[in-house]
DNA sequence: ATTTTCTCTGCAAGCGTTTGCATCACACAT
DNA sequence: ATGTGTGATGCAAACGCTTGCAGAGAAAAT
């Protein structure tokens, strides 16, 4: 009938006491040992060291972060973990973290606005050491909460215009040009488009890195062969068959993203057209299932598990130096030529 | 020169403390309000909810489950993100922790054994109120751990043969069955397999249920068309080369997950054998990207996101009651038909 | 009217750390 | 010998919360 104490799992934990007991000093003398490493003699240490190590003296995160500490925690902040790119980018962070000891608090947005009270969560919570914020966009009501508070944060992926924020991204605008020139080098003329989300940065620059390329290539710009897309696959697919469906379809489709590109390989097979001979397909990310497609697809690799890396020792660096002032990371992309992408049909013969 | 003190971020936090003297009551009316829902009349209640909204109040974690609560924080152990099959659980994991108000702590093994050190945090440190292992191997000692803290965990995809621990997994063994005898009803004879990691149940048992579907319909086993393989893509592509590669090769395939048929259909493509005309691929798991192939994989489904969802229920109620007895569910496999299976060759004409 | 029971509330003791301050011993310069 | 500095240590006060215990009324039972 009766139940155990409320308090059960408090049991067999290994607290500060006893290491202190066991090595015969007190327990401020131990919590230095373990974390300041400050005016603490060479064999008291060693002999603190020791003791820990024999009864498997594991710190308690919440009151070492209660009281001051460190909790050697990270919060990351993504939209959902229904998209290789953002998968990418995490697997570099956890690699990071892990390297780092630190562990990795998974915080999703799930799209939804109103989700932002995990954020604000994160902070006051104040479980998390800093924050690494991997959503297309954060409100600036926020980031002025984080600045304010002094709290370490990184944007990834994000264009930083105002260079306010530790942030890092790669040369959209860029890979976006290399990939439309490699193209129109092939001979393509009729080019398509399907953008990413024009609310993002990355959107915005790769659609203006298509333009670029086409201008300097002296082509002329049409507007129907731009297709708003969001990088999800299946807008991909109906962009696909969007573009293809036109009086004069287009001989090659640059997609906004991998994801959006396997849709457009999608809607190309089911109507027959053959890629790369009937229709070239370029994509942007290069994520782990680019080169499992039929046929490989030719993309601009982000170097995503990279930029997971770089944020996550941007943002210790922070940690450390909270006052330091705000860096700015650009990574370089790289175009992948694979099988997707091949001379127009009329030039091959 | 001079910098900010040590305890500049605990600025702004609002606390119990702040409720309770705005609210006139006690800060523990307060938390009783908060947390218990007990003894507290009903005006109380609502003057204090009401005060706390207004402020803002959120409440700090590590306090919190220092002093016994809850943190409602849930640990979840993968082996790491760069599988397909891993991100539809922890997607599903995500999703139902989140509806259920709980943050999710995510712990990568990076199949490094000696990372258990993170095992062992995750319940000395006492942060998280359970643990979801999504591991492919837990060594007993370390349930026995669990089990003799009472700390509440769930083995996902998991056979429990003991059925001591809470588990939930598929019926692995009647996929594999069903997809090989999709197989040997379209015609096929010669059926090679592509098996999982062997120190997996889910790896045995679907080799299990392949044999048996073979020795039902009385065809002789061929040791030369088991290619041992680990789940990963990679060994797909390998795999899929051997067989290929035999004097007599099978004109069926059925890899023990969809990375390893994906890596099949990518060896096919290069050998010049068409799927399905020359040879047929089934895998398993249904991950989202087996739809984007080319062909689109025949596969057994697995309601891997349900899995997670359901996992987090499972954990939820045994937090709940942490004296409950173990259970155990098993989730149906669905066999899904699409383009990558067809009859023989031989049969066609 | 008195006792018992019950609901509600407050007090205070922890939970396991970090860290400012005080202390102490010792060496060094005076 | 006295003073001064310095490295090593300990004490105790937080950090923000939960919860056992006790007390205060009010309602119910005597």
């Amino acid at each position: 009938m009766d139940h155990s104490s409320p308090h059960t799992r408090k049991k067999n934990a290994v607290t500060i006491i006893d290491v202190a007991r066991e090595s015969g000093v007190s327990y401020s003398t131990v919590s230095r040992v373990l974390s300041g490493f400050e005016y603490v003699s060479d064999d008291t240490r060693e002999r603190v060291l020791a003791v820990a190590k024999r009864l498997g003296y594991v710190a308690n995160l919440q009151a070492r972060s209660l009281a001051g500490g460190r909790s050697n925690v990270v919060g990351v902040l993504v939209p959902g973990l229904d998209n290789g790119y953002i998968i990418e980018v995490t697997r570099g962070i956890d690699e990071e973290l892990n390297r780092q000891g630190y562990s990795l608090m998974l915080y999703t947005t799930h799209q939804q606005h109103g989700k932002e009270t995990q954020f604000v969560s994160a902070i006051a919570n104040g479980l998390c050491d800093g924050l690494l914020l991997v959503v297309p966009v954060v409100p600036d009501d926020y980031l002025d909460v984080l600045q304010q508070r002094k709290f370490p944060y990184v944007l990834v992926d994000q264009a930083d215009s105002t260079r306010r924020h530790n942030s890092i991204c790669s040369t959209n605008w860029q890979g976006a040009y290399d990939a439309t020139q490699h193209l129109i080098n092939l001979g393509h003329r009729q080019i398509g488009i399907i953008t990413g989300r024009m609310d993002l940065s990355s959107g915005i620059e790769r659609l203006e890195g298509y333009k670029s390329a086409l201008a300097t290539h002296d082509i002329a710009l049409d507007e129907r062969l731009i297709y708003p897309g969001d990088f999800f696959q299946p807008t991909g697919y109906t962009g696909g068959h969007h573009l293809l469906g036109l009086p004069t379809p287009p001989t090659a489709i640059f997609a906004g993203n991998d994801l959006m590109a396997f849709g457009v390989l999608q809607a190309a097979g089911e109507r027959g057209v053959r890629v790369p001979d009937d229709l070239s397909v370029v994509g942007f990310d290069d994520i782990p299932y680019s080169v499992m497609m039929h046929p490989r697809l030719t993309t601009v690799r982000q170097l995503l598990d990279e930029m997971g890396r770089v944020a996550v020792q941007m943002l210790l660096k922070h940690i450390e130096q909270p006052e330091s002032t705000p860096h700015h990371i650009t990574l370089d992309t790289q175009l992948i030529v694979r099988e997707s992408s091949a001379p127009p049909r009329h030039l091959k013969k």
